[in-house]
DNA sequence: TTGTATGCGTTATCAA
DNA sequence: TTGATAACGCATACAA
């Protein structure tokens, strides 16, 4: 059994330079890649042969006190625990740990107030970049990063207001696509259930949605666009039983999410209306365990993690200086045909 | 229009001072609720109140590099996106930003070697302590934790060769649970579908299955145990068919996750077997969703976010020297029932 | 090409 | 109770 022992401290630059023969400032510029080329290549080889000996690491504490850097950067979601963001942080995290980048990780938990302390403390850690995968509307998050001047990318979302980077999947194209299908398959009354008016991609879906049904003639009723109060079940749910209260005339509904989906098939079960014998659905986001839905969910597959890896790449570039201060990259997305949705009868 | 504009530099513990009229010393003292009471109350007074007025928050880093503590606690997982630890992610996260820590997120990807190189990473960036949801056996990291003698927690894993903080989920009584359910309601000859063994958590319900078998005076055939290659659908298919290829006499199968029992409905419709009728099929997790499989899956909750909540608390009571160095919260989980289980035919 | 010196913002030690 | 001063480990401007 070994003994607990006191734990030896780690080597410094100076221990380095010491077995070196050199003094601290050379060990420094030989273990810098970027100042290595001011020093003799023999020095070099001796003072990366010393670092390698005695397992010398740089303390990042030291290093960010003296440049300022942090080598990390903060991920503001709403819910890790909701598999669209979950995806997206994998996504980012893959990307910053391959150039040694350090992922901060807060969940806002849609509270406004949570975002701003949590903006507060990560601020004073002194991130490099910010990754915001929130979006709600009102929040003046946008606002204090732009005068704060700190690096930042929109993931998931857009700014409305102000333009910035942004990593988005291309939502329009995704409601279209939806809205073709549907269509290609006969139905002429499409309801919509959409998500909350105060979140971005809330506004751009139903826009989307609006847009889409007007290039194909078809006009929805006002009643057969209801907003749903959040992005669950529950809302779903309630938001379904307000539609079909009204007396449901439409053949098929799109909802905001599979969230929303899930929701509205629970109604159609209770109120017993066939899917997709007497309304198609269509989900939106792919989640986990929707092909497992009775029927397998039809729904629109936003490439999460690619968000999440395309968004932590553009604030690298940004942050080293190589990407513009504003642009926005879309990806595309797929429409996956499952068995909900049908002709209608 | 605001002009871009330099950021001014935020104001440092000197500032305060100088503003207050004392010195930088007495300054970190009055502001330190720690060293406060060294100080003359009037003093404190008029300390606070420049700080107040200069908008003064201390430069963690700074205080990093005197005192060697962090504020951070890094947390390993295999998988950010599989909802099992996103919850785990969420309840620690949620626990230490109320303390003011910040969470340093790891994704291990079932890689021995990315946790080595990410173990490195964090210890350089000086984590406080770590939480540990990772759970491949063969891993020699938690020997390198002990070696290093950094504060961990053992969250939704135990280990075997050493005593350490852990905190779990009560496995071996979900298991009892679900074979009791299953003898209830008449099944003796029941199939288990194990989780890889290389994982903590697939020899510990394996084990617990064995145990509850034997309990109840049934003995299972050796190939109606059955080991999954991954905690995956498709590995639990392969495993189904498996079972299925050698005469399937078991009238119920026990899955080691909802991942795995999913694969095995998708071998069971294939082979035209009834789901609960001709077999009954109990998983693990209660994952997003498993209600809504047809027919709605019976599954053992695990209190996950309740896990990573208890896994941070007592990861800062350890850091705090309140904790033992061993100890290990065992939290309750329960039998979800659904439609997936019936009596026997 | 290398050495020297200084400072990043804090906390802690030692005097006063 | 307070002030002065020295680290913490590193990077860099300047000198040699």
């Amino acid at each position: 059994m070994t003994q607990p022992g006191p734990v030896p401290k780690p080597p410094t630059l100076r221990d380095v330079a010491q077995r070196a023969g050199v003094h601290s400032g050379t060990a420094s510029r030989a273990l810098n890649p970027r100042t290595r080329s001011m020093v003799n290549s023999d020095t070099v080889k001796r003072v990366l042969r010393a670092a390698a000996a005695l397992g010398y690491e740089p303390n990042p504490i030291a290093r960010s006190l003296r440049t300022n850097k942090t080598h990390t950067v903060g991920m503001f979601i709403p819910d890790v625990s909701n598999p669209l963001f979950s995806s997206m942080v994998r996504g980012v995290e893959r990307v910053l740990s391959e150039q040694d980048y350090a992922l901060l990780l807060a969940d806002t938990d849609n509270s406004v107030e949570r975002e701003s302390s949590l903006y507060t403390a990560l601020r004073g850690r002194q991130v490099d970049g910010l990754v915001i995968a929130t979006a709600q509307r009102d929040s003046p998050l946008i606002d204090r990063m732009l005068t704060d001047q700190v690096p930042f990318v929109l993931v998931n979302r857009v700014s409305l207001e102000h333009s910035t980077l942004a990593v988005t999947g291309d939502e329009a194209s995704g409601v279209r696509q939806a809205v073709a299908h549907l269509a290609g398959l006969g139905h002429t009354r499409i309801a919509y259930l959409a998500g909350p008016q105060r979140t971005s991609t809330g506004v751009v879906r139903l826009a989307a949605f609006r847009q889409s049904m007007l290039e194909h003639g078809f006009t929805p009723l006002p009643e057969e666009i209801v907003e749903c109060a959040s992005w669950s079940e529950e809302a779903g749910s309630e938001a379904m039983a307000r539609l079909c209260a009204a007396g449901l005339a439409a053949t098929a509904v799109v909802a905001g999410n599979d969230m929303i989906a899930a929701g509205c098939y629970d109604v159609l079960r209770e109120f017993g209306i066939g899917c997709p014998d007497d309304v198609s659905v269509i989900g939106f986001n792919d989640m986990p365990f929707v092909d497992k839905f009775s029927p397998p969910l039809t729904t629109v597959r936003l490439p999460n993690r690619e968000l999440g890896e395309e968004g932590a790449a553009l604030l690298l570039d940004r942050m080293a200086g190589q990407a513009p201060i504003a642009k926005t990259i879309v990806l595309p997305v797929s429409l996956v045909v499952r068995g909900s949705t049908a002709p209608p009868r």
